[in-house]
DNA sequence: ATAGGGTTAG
């Protein structure tokens, strides 16, 4: 019965609950996919169902279509729910949790008017079912001000102490980086907290860089005997990444060894990119060699990971090899590809990378545009560079204009640094950085009143100076460290360490940067160190990342650490 | 009657 053709004669007189357990298996047989359950869907129209029993076949279709395993249709699920007269809480609900599938700011926006619909309607009530998706679609987004609505909604309607509702509250502050609303959610969590509850909140806190409490929390779950699965794992192998912390990274992936914990597509992934980030590449290079599948994610953080390493041949034929096997690269594969390029200055190339994106159809993102200026820049066609930026299909970020500035500050080139520092102030005339590279640059000309009226301009705008500051992992646990700034209990030693590893470096014979770097010198020569520092071994060190003001005297000491080695 | 939290590359 189940599985042959039900025809409409035999429909009209089966007895409703073998009509409704054929829907059932004529629609759970079909997914997932679109495709199936239209063809479904036709079948069931053919079949001339009894009203209650057509709409039943409808609303599971709708169920079916908005699961996340049948690739977005939340236009066809529209269609399906317009089709239903008298349309249930399930269908509803089922209609919001397909919105959250849809592209860009939509799902936010189209839930809050389903949830607004179903309320003008008096009836069917939203339940926990309504607020858990809701909440979800606004995640995506995310979307804070239609999350928070619907949280005095779940507030008001009694459907806060649902543990799904809960989770789904606690995961939209924590992708809206709101980690302090995050944690007040997670701290009032009834009973006990739930595997979804922690690793959401272990989540909030990676992706906000407070690593020492992601980590910490890691160690409170354990203490509170709940297991951590390969979900939780992706956050805390993400905050090593995200310190730059090997040791801890290391001890990490031993522990999901130990414990078992499946590899997965996405765990794999943020392994890749911990161990690239962190210095070893070999080791990235192994996660990814022992993938038994790998989609465009996995191909591009490792590709990413050869091209900050500066394994520039490495990475370009890594590049088609993926486009042999068909795997499809996005806008992010070409920021690896793209830097690559510019890492050693392989300019004909990279134009050429720049069109086959073209051709592929893939829309360059601002960091796609930025990698194609710093190409230009690093190989001194400041010409090119200028008319490229110019000729942008989105208006150039202060990422773009200070590439460019920074490349044309010691040319002949005035226009060039006159327009980009005419834009960098109108796009960001609160951000410290741009006054003293300004400042630095009319001193290095002796224009001594544009240094003073960069400084009048400051003032004007009321904007400081802040200390950069870096970080370092040591057993686990993450130092932080401002310039110049002497609080942390063993500077001492760490100064007298600092002096020391220079002195070796200098006896060894290397060249003079490194020890440039780590004596105090000016901000120029600081950045010609790093330079020459990316070159020789891109620049794999994230406290090495910012620009030299933004590096203190530890970032320096992991980087001598990682030259040791 | 039918369904549900958390994760990944720049």
């Amino acid at each position: 019965m189940h599985h042959q053709q039900l025809k409409p004669a035999e429909a009209a007189s089966l007895p409703r609950h073998l009509l409704e357990a054929h829907v059932v298996a004529l629609v759970r047989r079909c997914c997932p996919g679109l495709l199936a359950l239209r063809a479904a869907h036709a079948r069931l129209i053919r079949l001339r169902l009894p009203r209650l029993t057509a709409a039943f076949a409808l609303s599971k279709l709708l169920a079916s279509s908005s699961s996340s395993s049948c690739g977005a249709a939340p236009s066809y699920a529209r269609n399906l729910f317009d089709q239903i007269p008298e349309p249930t809480a399930f269908c509803y609900n089922s209609l919001i949790r397909a919105l959250s599938s849809a592209a860009g700011v939509a799902p936010a926006a189209d839930t809050v008017l389903v949830y607004r619909r179903m309320l003008r309607a008096g009836s069917p009530l939203p339940n926990s079912f309504t607020l858990a998706f809701a909440l979800k679609a606004c995640s995506v987004v995310p979307a804070l001000g239609e999350g928070r609505q619907l949280h005095s909604q779940a507030f008001r309607r009694g459907l806060e102490p649902s543990p799904y509702v809960q989770t789904g509250l606690l995961n939209l502050y924590a992708k809206c980086e709101e980690v302090a609303l995050a944690r007040t959610v997670f701290d009032g969590m009834v009973g006990d907290k739930n595997l979804a509850a922690w690793s959401a909140m272990i989540g909030g806190y990676s992706r906000v860089g407070m690593v020492n409490e992601a980590l910490g929390l890691f160690r409170e779950m354990q203490a509170a005997d709940v297991n951590p699965d390969e979900v939780t794992m992706v956050s805390v192998i993400s905050a090593c990444a995200k310190a730059g912390a090997l040791d801890l990274g290391r001890w990490v992936h031993a522990f999901i060894d130990r414990k078992g914990i499946t590899v997965d597509l996405e765990l794999s992934t943020a392994l890749i990119d911990m161990y690239a980030k962190c210095g070893l590449i070999e080791r990235a290079k192994g996660v990814f060699d022992a993938m038994a599948e790998r989609d465009t994610k996995a191909w591009s953080a490792m590709i990413v990971g050869l091209a900050i390493h500066g394994l520039v041949e490495v990475a370009l034929k890594l590049f088609s090899r993926m486009l042999e096997l068909k795997v499809r690269p996005n806008n992010v594969t070409f920021i690896g590809v793209l830097s690559a390029c510019a890492h050693s200055g392989l300019v004909n190339e990279g134009r050429r990378y720049w069109s086959t994106m073209q051709e592929l159809g893939i829309k360059p993102s601002m960091e796609n545009y930025g990698c194609m200026v710093d190409l230009f820049c690093r190989s001194s066609l400041l010409d090119e560079a200028y008319s490229f930026v110019t000729g942008m299909a989105i208006p150039p970020n202060s990422v773009i204009w200070r590439t460019l500035l920074v490349a044309s500050k010691n040319s002949n080139r005035f226009d060039i640094v006159q327009s980009a520092s005419k834009k960098l102030l109108e796009l960001e005339p609160c951000n410290p950085e741009n006054y003293v590279l300004l400042s630095n640059l009319y001193a290095s000309n002796s224009q001594w009143d544009r240094v003073s009226y960069m400084r009048k301009k400051m003032k004007e705008n009321n904007v400081n100076v802040v200390a950069g500051c870096s970080s370092i992992e040591i057993n686990g646990y993450l130092h932080k460290f401002v310039v110049s700034d002497d609080s942390h209990p063993e500077i001492k030693e760490i100064r007298l360490l600092l002096r020391e590893i220079a002195d070796r470096v200098v006896r060894a014979g290397h060249k003079p940067w490194t020890a440039a770097v780590l004596h105090d010198v000016g901000e120029e020569e600081k950045e010609v160190a790093l330079c020459e520092h990316s070159e020789r071994h891109g620049s794999w060190l994230p406290a090495l990342t910012g620009n030299a003001t933004t590096m203190s005297i530890v970032g320096v000491y992991s980087t001598a650490r990682q030259i040791f080695r």
